[in-house]
DNA sequence: TGTAATTCTTGATCGAGATCAAGGATTGAC
DNA sequence: GTCAATCCTTGATCTCGATCAAGAATTACA
């Protein structure tokens, strides 16, 4: 809980009363061994989850194969985005992808808390605008026509994820088989 | 100024006040011929526009190349939307398909209506919301490896589109050329 | 309306990345 | 710590979409 709080006054500069009345609610803790799932296809997701430790994917099934479409790692929020907006059920599916230690907060508290606290909408605001510019800079990545820049843009932009997560998962996330990533992640 | 209005009170539910106050600095037309600017790259995006009438492409300069990631069309809002939010210079240009006719609001006039208005402010976070919920579904879009699934996505997704906007465009847009749009769109 | 510019279509060729395959290196579970 | 499973790498081949080209159709604008 530590990290979380730290997290919502110092990264988030959100103010004693509001963090604490978050805080108050975000407390479902869970425990994932690698491959089980968070959510699941199918599956409608009443939670917003925040990462203690741990890597997860996100995934999607495009044309019978699985399409890596995100990454969640420690100290950072995760969940099927839209099935907890529209609470409708899930098209992606997300698993962990090693052991890891989540805390969650339902739907309904955390709405309920955006029309409280208009600081925290205030802050749930500015922070779709960071998801959204994300969001951009992502698709810019996906557009870009040769392997290697896709891999270079990311490395940039997110080493750490080269770190945290084995290749074949970049390389789905990336558009293109671990074939072609292993041969241009060698000699740039 | 019509169609903004009952846009505003309509589809998006804002009362009277917060319309009114919204409304009264949301006044700066504009005009624009096929191909003029409506955004330079390197410039900085100070306004949120409201597409009275007319189509205008987002693009992107991807290793050399113009790359479409957006359209816009009547009764809609359109800007650079990284430029804006950030106040920085934009990546992208914004450019008229036709002729068009546009209102815009300033960055610091839209900003204070947020601060001042909370009903506001949750009106845009709604927004955002969807906006974002556009965007995955745009990624799934590109990440979809048969270009004639890519076009029958956006079909689904957008048919209007195809009527608005010349063909070279949405092939770009649709990650692919106009040659590969062409040949795929004949027998479905 | 007429004409020039642009866009769309169809064909032929080419090439980058996917696929298939197999050996070697890491990783994880007990 | 061991062994099995998973992941990474490298090579050979193939395939789909890009590119190049040229003619037809459409659109823009005076």
């Amino acid at each position: 809980m530590e990290a979380l709080s730290q997290y919502l006054k110092e990264q988030l500069q959100l103010p004693e009363v509001e963090a604490h009345a978050l805080l108050r609610y975000w407390q479902k803790p869970k425990s994932l061994k690698r491959n089980d799932f968070l959510t699941r296809q199918g599956q409608v997701e009443n939670h917003l989850y925040y990462i203690r430790q741990g890597t997860l994917g996100i995934f999607y099934d495009i044309e019978e194969n699985e399409q890596v479409v995100g990454f969640g790692y420690a100290d950072t929020l995760i969940c099927s985005f839209p099935s907890f907006i529209r609470n409708h059920p899930s098209d992606y599916y997300i698993q962990a992808l090693g052991a890891t230690e989540l805390i969650g907060i339902s739907r309904s508290d955390f709405y309920r808390l955006l029309d409280e606290y208009p600081r925290i909408e205030h802050l749930w605001r500015q922070m779709l605008e960071e998801a959204l510019l994300g969001r951009i800079e992502r698709e810019i990545d996906l557009l870009t026509i040769s392997p290697r820049e896709r891999i270079q843009r990311l490395l940039n932009r997110s080493p750490h994820i080269f770190q945290l997560i084995p290749n074949k998962y970049i390389a789905s996330y990336l558009r293109m088989t671990p074939e072609t990533l292993s041969r241009n992640m060698r000699q740039p």
